[in-house]
RNA sequence: GGGUCAGUAGCUUAGUUGGUAGAGCGGUGGACUCUUAAUCCACAGGUCGCGGGUUCGAAUCCCGCCUGACCCA
């Protein structure tokens, strides 16, 4: 900001506080929006005045048009902008005040009546106005706006005020939330809220934030996952249980990764993956239609339409990893094969055929999976919280669900047999790098399982990815308000 | 972690053989009573991301760093 800008703001309000009008004193209650007004006048003509109304309106000056005997300015609150207007006819004083003290960006309640422009916009016609706050900072450009990527997130308070498009991502990601809790409470889920400090991290593979409680002198974690706690509470009794929580998890940042953010986690008891699958796309079919008005989202890379239409495809993870390296289905479970295969493509160290697997599909078939695709099959090295297939003990009943190459769920149908968890569980601790990384595992988890856990099949669905994705997004930055950037 | 690109006034930006940094919006002062990015006149506003180097001279060339975007791991 130029110095001298701030100075004449500065001035202004030290002059109007000597007046005793301190702009952070006064109050106003509005009783009219921006969009209410123009849909209750929508039926005025050109040139018609309503002065039998008493409007209030409350906003940030966001325009300002001065002709010397009368001015436009236009002021936008929750709903949007609304232009007003004020002359010289109705007092020389009034007018003289706007000119002497108002600048764009002020937070206004004005108080008048209706009219439309002969022009034929529907303009509050101000009889007395007060200024609510200063905004003591010049504005972005009024035509440009706020356009760099940075400073919109840096600054997300200026971006939401200058750009309603962003705006509007948030009403819609607030849509979204709303819509899954209805969907899940109509189908009787119990919303529950359970631990992010947790003793020991479990229920995905990340690296976690630690933290340390001074009373109790010992280390904490964020919760990488809520998974274990809502299974707990499925043991408890609860069969229909889900959480909408921020989750943590310590690694690298990118378009699709923000170091916190929202996961829907939900388990059905009495039901297994293919249950979930049924329930995830109708789910997304009708957040589609919800944010979008049809059934299709948009690839912001090639900017084409994608259905997301009823059923899903269906794409089995070994079948597809075989067919790309032209093996048999069943060589898979040859890490030698795969060695051979993939030589040099891929790092082998401490990974068993099952990794392997996820990681040629990961790496060579998933950024292709642009239409709703359901990925089933997963070995069950890379699942050990996932229910065997009783076709194939070397596979567990789990899908993911990928749309424009990005996961948006993960769901399984849980290990319910706590022989089975106990011997997973010590597995992965045999595991250096997982000991290193999760220290123990939560073995009150095998506790519950021994108590006996119904039947039960699990999802997660990132809240932030699928929203990015049904709004056509190419960055999770850009759908959460404040995204984890270095500081300046 | 590696690579590519970017950072110039409050904002949006121009700036190539290296030669005093330019505009629009916004601001200040003035004119103007129906504008729609209002218009017209005048003026002010710059550590060219930061730090080094090369050079008579650097926004521009070189090195390092910071921040961001994209790609790769």
């Amino acid at each position: 900001m130029s110095y001298d800008e701030e100075t004449s703001r500065v001035q202004k309000l030290k002059r109007l506080k000597e007046m005793n009008l301190d702009p952070y004193f006064q109050f106003f209650k509005p009783n009219s929006s921006a969009s209410d007004i123009k849909d209750r006048f929508s039926t005025l003509s050109p040139g018609d005045h309503i002065s039998s109304v008493d409007i209030r309106l409350a906003g940030r000056v966001v325009l300002i048009r001065d002709f010397g005997g009368s001015i436009f300015f236009h002021i936008q609150d929750q709903t949007g902008k609304i232009q007003c207007f004020i002359e010289r006819k109705l007092s020389e004083e009034k007018i003289k005040f706007f000119r002497d003290f108002i600048d764009t960006g002020d937070i206004l309640g004005v108080r008048g009546d209706v009219f439309r422009t002969k022009k034929g916009e529907i303009t509050i016609y101000v009889r007395d106005f007060v200024i609510l706050s200063k905004c003591l900072r010049s504005l972005p450009e009024k035509w440009h706006g706020l356009k760099d990527v940075e400073l919109r997130y840096r600054k997300r308070y200026v971006d939401l005020f200058m750009n309603q498009e962003v705006r509007e991502i948030f009403h819609k990601k607030s849509k979204i939330i709303s819509h899954i809790r209805d969907f899940l409470s109509k189908k009787g889920f119990l919303e529950v809220e359970t631990p992010i400090l947790q003793y020991v991290p479990s229920g995905a593979f990340a690296r976690p934030f630690k933290t340390y409680h001074n009373e109790l002198e010992m280390s904490l974690f964020l919760r990488i996952a809520p998974e274990l706690y809502l299974k707990k509470l499925v043991v408890g009794g609860f069969e229909k249980v889900f959480e909408i929580g921020r989750n943590f998890r310590n690694e690298g940042l990118s378009a699709y990764h923000n170091p916190e953010f929202t996961m829907l986690e939900l388990y059905q008891a009495y039901s297994n993956y293919e249950d979930l699958m049924m329930m995830t796309e109708t789910l997304m079919y009708e957040l589609a239609q919800l944010v979008n008005g049809e059934p299709y989202i948009k690839d912001p890379e090639t900017q084409e339409k994608i259905s997301v239409d009823i059923p899903f495809r269906r794409v089995s993870i070994c079948e597809e990893v075989a067919k790309l390296l032209e093996v048999d289905k069943e060589d898979l479970k040859d890490i030698e094969i795969l060695k051979r295969k993939l030589g040099g493509k891929i790092d082998f160290t401490g990974k068993d055929w099952g990794a392997v697997v996820l990681e040629v599909f990961e790496k060579y078939i998933a950024s292709g999976l642009r239409s709703p695709t359901f990925v089933v099959d997963f070995p069950v090295s890379t699942s050990p919280l996932a229910k065997r297939k009783s076709s194939d003990p070397d596979y567990v009943e789990r899908f993911e669900l990928y749309i424009l190459g990005i996961e948006v769920a993960n769901a399984f149908s849980e290990l319910n047999d706590p022989e089975d968890q106990r011997k997973r569980f010590e597995e992965l601790m045999r595991k250096r790098e997982m000991r290193e990384i999760f220290e123990d595992v939560d073995w009150d988890f095998i506790a519950a399982l021994e108590y006996g856990m119904p039947p039960t099949a699990g999802e997660g669905i990132g809240i932030d990815r699928l929203t990015m994705i049904l709004l056509g997004l190419n960055s999770i930055k850009e759908v959460i308000l404040f995204p984890t950037l270095k500081p300046e």
